[in-house]
DNA sequence: AATGAATGAGTATTCATTCAT
DNA sequence: CATGAATGAATACTCATTCAT
């Protein structure tokens, strides 16, 4: 087997381990042997567990930056003059998402295990990372969601996006769990591309509605 | 130190640090260090840590469903013959959780790391337990929630609920984190009710948004 | 085998291998194998292979400490104003070593290798850590030495110290190895009592050596 | 880089490195990386890192003996009848060391290392390669020594010029270290040159002087 | 002649758990 | 009732070496 082909294994094989598990449950051990490689080759191909988990991480965070970009700008210029809709946006953001699925149905819910993995306390690391790494592609995208939405304040908006936040990585990480359920209960299992789409009119709703001023006075 | 003292200490260090780091990154050490109790304390008093988990659970599982249970009760019968609203619903499903909150801060969260833990794909065992705890006293509620939803298939509304579901845990599971990011970027940090209160009409909206039949054709 | 069982076979058995083989060379493995005791005890009772090497170094720093300060005190008052000579001196240097020895044959080799260890360039730590430790104690001592020694520049007698306690080092770290050549090509193997008074006359005669100020022209 | 650059750069690098920290110590990762080689040159061209540590010593093993066995054999030719003095001899066998040193300031260092490391026990091996080559060099040059140090038992000249070596290989081996002490200590950092030449007259005292007959008893 | 890839045996350390008292 | 001591299995990682090309 050459290069290509034991780190692409590794890679492959802690794709779906980091999908099943999560990054600390799975260890090295579980993914070279899986991936039928020798027990070192983690360290020599990527230095260290931290290193193959940075590697997963680029192999798609580059094109989905590069996707979402393009896809906003070509949506902007072919919009003569009027306002691209807030569902328009949101499918642009699915289908930036559903680019990263193409090569690897993992690799959509290992990104979303590490968006989960960046809110936790001790991980301002990460955190940061992604933040640099994400600023200039998502500010414009989320400007215009916030152009879109009912008017609020700054903070309640801040809010909302992690209400939406929630939605996506939640059911994204949690994806193969929620269609095997589906499966048993209605006999019927809808591929990502499906439940992408029908996220739309909902994070859309829920972005237009209007901030509710009474605070727990009603009852 | 009594027994109670040593079990409600650990139960107290545990709370904290599953909140923090979830439950798999918290070692028994850092427990009982905490606690300032012995290491062997928590197979003593819980037999594993998987029973101090567990123990930490029941903490606010039976508070919970009764709670859910006597407000639900207690809408439907002072609601003369018409339907309870699905602002008050969500109302209700708010209050219950504030409740867990009540006596701690962090059992809320960690509540809700076991409900995503619950969705990991080899957690069937923690995913059976939940449902059998939970079935009785959330399906009358979830079937209150689906007839006040916009009309859909029961696929559609299962995935929906988990849109729903996604937003709770994740904002919940992480308010530490977006609390102290709203402090610092917009010099004000709202307190869990703000929050839960917030998403009501959010998540209303998200539920009686109408469904699109339309799949990824219209661009 | 009860804690100090344990602990005291670790330290036993390190001694030994730490004599024979240096730190680096010796391995936890090698350790808990020769005590006969668990792989984990060493991080157990002395938290890391370090935290080992210190304990089986304070293990003789203090008695040393104490010794060389109490004998020094003991031989300045008993003598009536006239000043200690440099071969008392080296006597009392000696003796103090051979506290360290009395308990244990190998103490005396580690803390010599230890000694030679902290004079590594990447070892600046345990270096340090030594001269914190035994400043007090050897200062007064190295300028009685000084007193007794042929008038010379500070860095000169710098010099001429470390030449001493290269050959103290030397003898002790490889006395085992010497002892048994020493059996081997002359019937006879002397006790590191006899050896560390061989080294008296030959110390004292190198320290009150007059300073050659020429340098290297004779030829 | 042809064979020999490659060879060359391995060997640079190595003696550094070896100087610095040791054998044990330095990997052959360390090695290749700082010579900018492959990682499988050492093995490549000298079988394996034990290769690569004869080859570093045979480099100044044969000029050294070549130098002393000259020296010593052009110093009593020109000597009519009388006999060689002790300074004169230590001073030979300085100036035979600077011939190792001139190349290389570290190639002295690594070889004093080799002299340390073949008085470990398990160091059984090195220490007869040692002993095969030098002795038929250093034999008639200890028996001079010998005859110029205080008349004494073999048992008793064994040791001192052990007591000797230990001087010579302690103080060469750490030269760097102690050459920094020496600088902020003093504000001025002796070359090598100096501390050999220091050396004589301490060493020379050493060898003639009286052995104390008197074991300890006059305490 | 040389090297990038790979490997098996090793390293120290950490883990939740159990045991004897 | 509680705990200090101990443990076996696992952790990530490093090592010098070898292999295929």
């Amino acid at each position: 087997m050459n290069h290509k082909g034991t780190s692409a294994s590794i890679i492959k094989a802690a794709e779906i381990l980091f999908a099943e598990q999560g990054f600390a449950e799975t260890t090295v051990r579980q993914i070279t042997s899986k991936a039928d490689v020798n027990l070192a080759a983690i360290n020599y191909h990527f230095g260290s567990k931290k290193g193959l988990i940075q590697a997963v991480a680029e192999k798609f965070l580059t094109p989905l930056c590069t996707e979402l970009t393009s896809m906003l700008e070509q949506r902007q210029s072919s919009t003569d003059a009027g306002q691209v809709t807030l569902d328009e946006l949101l499918e642009i953001l699915m289908r930036t998402l559903l680019v990263v699925n193409r090569d690897n149905v993992n690799a959509l819910a290992v990104f979303m295990r590490l968006l989960e993995l960046s809110y936790m306390q001790n991980q301002e690391e990460l955190r940061e990372f992604l933040v640099a790494r994400y600023q200039d592609t998502l500010q414009p995208f989320i400007l215009l969601l916030r152009e879109d939405a009912a008017p609020m304040e700054d903070d309640e908006f801040f809010w909302r996006l992690h209400f939406l936040l929630g939605s996506i990585t939640f059911t994204l990480s949690n994806f193969q769990t929620l269609h095997t359920i589906e499966k048993r209960e209605y006999q019927r299992g809808a591929e990502v591309e499906k439940i992408l789409h029908r996220m739309i009119p909902v994070l859309s709703a829920g972005l237009q509605a209007r901030a509710d001023k009474t605070y727990f006075c009603r009852v």
